[in-house]
RNA sequence: GGUCCCAUCGUCUAGUGGCCCAGGACGCGGCCCUCUCAAGGCUGAAACACGGGUUCGACUCCCGUUGGGACCA
C-alpha cells in the first residue's frame, strides 16, 4: 500500500491568515514534505457574505512569507457549486437525504422546548418520510443519518472516539436556497481532491462522524484523521485579538523572521525530545504525529522572541542586510535609492545581531552607524560629556588623527595609553567615547564600533561631542 | 443543556510501569565573564489537579470527581 498522501489547508477567508490557521497549514505541510506528498491548498469562501478576496490575498501572502509552499491550487468553493449540488441530488434520488420544509420558527420553537426539558437539541424526523412536496415552500435537504450503532473517529492524535449515532443530527446539507453547508462542501471536496489525510484543528472533531457518515453514503473511502489540540491566549481562551498580534503578517512587521515563527509554532504540540531550534529540513525529517500532543497550548510570546533572537544570531550578516532593508527605510534611516555599501552594511550587522531580538531592534541600532548625526540620550549626555572625559577626549581625538592603521588593534593601544596616563578604569574612557558615537550607553564593544564607524565619521563625532562640553 | 476532547513547573514540553524525591526550554533570581548592553557559562526558586482502584511498584494503566476547552446556534 503506497498510495501518495494528498493532504489539504482549507481557511476561510474571513480574516488574515492568523497563528492557528498557521499552524495547521505548517502541520498539514510538514506532513505533506515529510511523505513526499502532495499539499493542496483551498479556500473555503462558501460564506459570500464574510469572504473577500482581499483576505484570500492575504492568506496567501501570510503563507508565502512563511515559506509554506503548496502544490495544487488555490481552489475556491464558490466554482464549485454546481458539483455540491449534485451530489447533494444523487443523495436524495437513493433515499440517503430527503427535503424538509419545516420553518426555522417552528424548529426554533423545537429547540427552545428541548433546551428547557434538558433533551438534546437535535432535529425530531418530522419530515423524514414526507413523500411528497409542500406547496409554496423551499425546503433544505436534510441528510438522513444513520440513528443505530456508533460511529468510530480512528483519529492519528486522539485516538479512538466514539459517537453514538443516535446523538447525531440529521443534518442540513443544502440550505432552502440550495446553498450547500459546511459539512457537504468538506466532504464532498476532499472526496473530490482525493484528500487522503484530514489534519485540522480539534474543534472540528465533533463534526467528523457526521462526515464519516457522509463518506460512507457516497460510498467513498474515509480519510485518516488528524486533530490538532488549539492555540490558547494567556488566559486559556482560544486565541484571539484581545491576545495582541494574532496574524502571522503581524510579525513581519515587527522584525520576526519567518523561520524563527514557524519554529516556534511548530513546538506549539509538537516535541522531538530536548530540542527547540530546528531547521526546516530537520522539521521535515522529524516531523510525526506521534510526537504531537493532545493538549491545547498557550501561546507566549516571550519565548517566540527568545526563538527570534536565536534565529537572528545564527544568520548570516549578508542575509540580514537584505532582511534589515525594509525596516532601515520604515524608520527613516536610509531613503529611497540611497547608496549604502552591502559589505560595509554587514560589518556593522555582525556587531549588532546578537544584541537584536528584532530586525527592529537591528534597524534602530543601525541608525548610528549610519546617520550624519548622532542624537543623544539627554542622561547619558549629562553624565558623560562633561568635564571630566574632556581631556581624554580631546587626547582620543587628536591620537585617533594621527593614527596610521585604523584598526581594532590600533585603537585598543591608544585607549590603553590614555587611560594609563589618566590612571583610570577602561570604563571611564569607553563610556564617554560610547556617548559620544552612539548617542547612548549601550552599544557593541567600543572598538568595534570605531572600526565599523571609521576614522572620519568618530572624529567628526567627538569633536562634536568636546564642542558641547565647551559650549 | 447534550455530546466530545483535554489535564506534568507561570508558559512550551520530556516522560509510553521501576532509569524520576520528575529532565530540557522560555521567563524570573544569583554568580562568573566584562569598556556599557548583549551573548555565553555556572547556579537557584518553580510542576505530576484531586480521590479511589490495578500492581511487588504508578507521572505513566482503569474508574470517578474537579477544572478547562470545543461543537451543536
Amino acid at each position: 500500500m503506497t498510495e501518495k498522501i494528498r493532504v489539504r489547508f482549507a481557511p476561510s477567508p474571513t480574516g488574515f491568515l492568523h497563528i492557528g490557521g498557521a499552524r495547521t497549514a505548517l502541520f498539514n505541510w510538514l506532513y505533506a514534505r515529510h511523505n513526499n506528498g502532495t499539499f493542496v491548498l483551498r479556500i473555503e469562501d462558501t460564506d459570500r457574505t464574510r469572504s473577500t478576496d482581499e483576505y484570500i490575498d492575504a492568506i496567501l501572502e501570510g503563507m508565502k512569507w512563511l515559506g509554506l509552499d503548496w502544490d495544487e491550487g488555490p481552489f475556491r468553493q464558490t466554482d464549485r457549486f454546481d458539483i455540491y449540488r449534485s451530489y447533494a441530488d444523487k443523495l436524495v434520488k437513493e433515499g440517503k437525504a430527503y427535503y424538509c420544509y419545516c420553518s426555522p420558527e417552528e424548529l426554533e420553537s423545537r429547540r427552545k422546548e428541548a433546551m428547557s426539558k434538558g433533551r438534546a437539541l437535535k432535529y425530531n424526523g418530522k419530515c423524514r418520510d414526507i413523500k411528497e412536496p409542500v406547496p409554496g415552500i423551499a425546503p433544505v435537504v436534510r441528510f438522513r443519518m444513520p440513528q443505530e450503532g456508533q460511529t468510530i473517529v480512528d483519529d492519528l492524535i486522539k485516538g479512538s472516539v466514539s459517537f453514538e449515532n443516535k446523538q447525531l443530527d440529521d443534518l442540513i446539507i443544502l440550505r432552502s436556497d440550495s446553498t450547500p453547508t459546511y459539512n457537504l462542501t468538506v466532504v464532498v471536496d476532499d472526496v473530490d481532491m482525493e484528500i487522503t489525510h484530514v489534519i485540522r484543528g480539534d474543534d472540528h472533531l465533533n463534526n467528523t462522524p457526521k462526515q464519516i457518515q457522509l463518506y460512507k453514503s457516497f460510498g467513498y473511502p474515509i480519510p485518516k484523521f488528524a486533530h490538532l489540540p488549539m492555540i490558547l491566549g494567556s488566559d486559556k481562551a482560544r486565541l484571539s485579538k484581545r491576545h495582541g498580534a494574532t496574524s502571522v503578517m503581524a510579525y513581519y512587521e515587527m522584525g520576526y523572521l519567518p523561520d524563527a515563527l514557524v519554529n516556534y509554532l511548530v513546538r506549539l504540540g509538537w516535541s522531538y525530545g530536548d530540542r527547540e531550534v530546528f531547521t526546516r529540513e530537520e522539521l521535515i525529517k522529524y516531523f510525526s504525529f506521534e510526537n504531537v500532543g493532545k493538549a491545547a497550548a498557550v501561546f507566549n510570546p516571550e519565548k517566540l522572541l527568545w526563538l527570534n533572537s536565536q534565529y537572528i544570531m545564527n544568520s548570516s550578516s549578508e542575509k540580514l542586510a537584505e532582511l534589515v532593508m525594509p525596516f532601515l527605510m520604515k524608520k527613516n534611516v536610509i531613503t529611497e535609492g540611497q547608496d549604502l555599501d552591502k559589505a560595509w552594511l554587514s560589518k556593522a550587522i555582525d556587531t549588532l545581531k546578537e544584541r537584536s531580538k528584532t530586525l527592529i531592534e537591528l534597524a534602530k541600532s543601525l541608525r548610528y552607524y549610519i546617520a550624519e548625526e548622532v542624537e543623544y540620550d539627554e542622561k547619558a549626555r549629562a553624565k558623560f560629556l562633561n568635564e571630566k572625559s574632556r581631556d581624554m577626549l580631546v587626547e582620543l581625538k587628536d591620537g585617533l588623527n594621527s593614527i596610521g592603521d585604523f584598526s581594532e588593534t590600533e585603537i585598543e593601544k591608544l585607549f590603553k595609553a590614555i587611560v594609563e596616563k589618566h590612571e583610570v578604569k577602561l570604563g571611564k574612557l569607553a563610556q564617554p567615547v560610547r556617548v559620544a558615537l552612539t548617542g547612548g550607553t549601550q552599544s557593541p564593544g567600543i572598538f568595534e564600533v570605531l572600526d565599523v564607524m571609521g576614522k572620519e565619521k568618530a572624529i567628526r563625532r567627538l569633536e562634536r561631542a568636546i564642542e558641547i562640553i565647551e559650549a
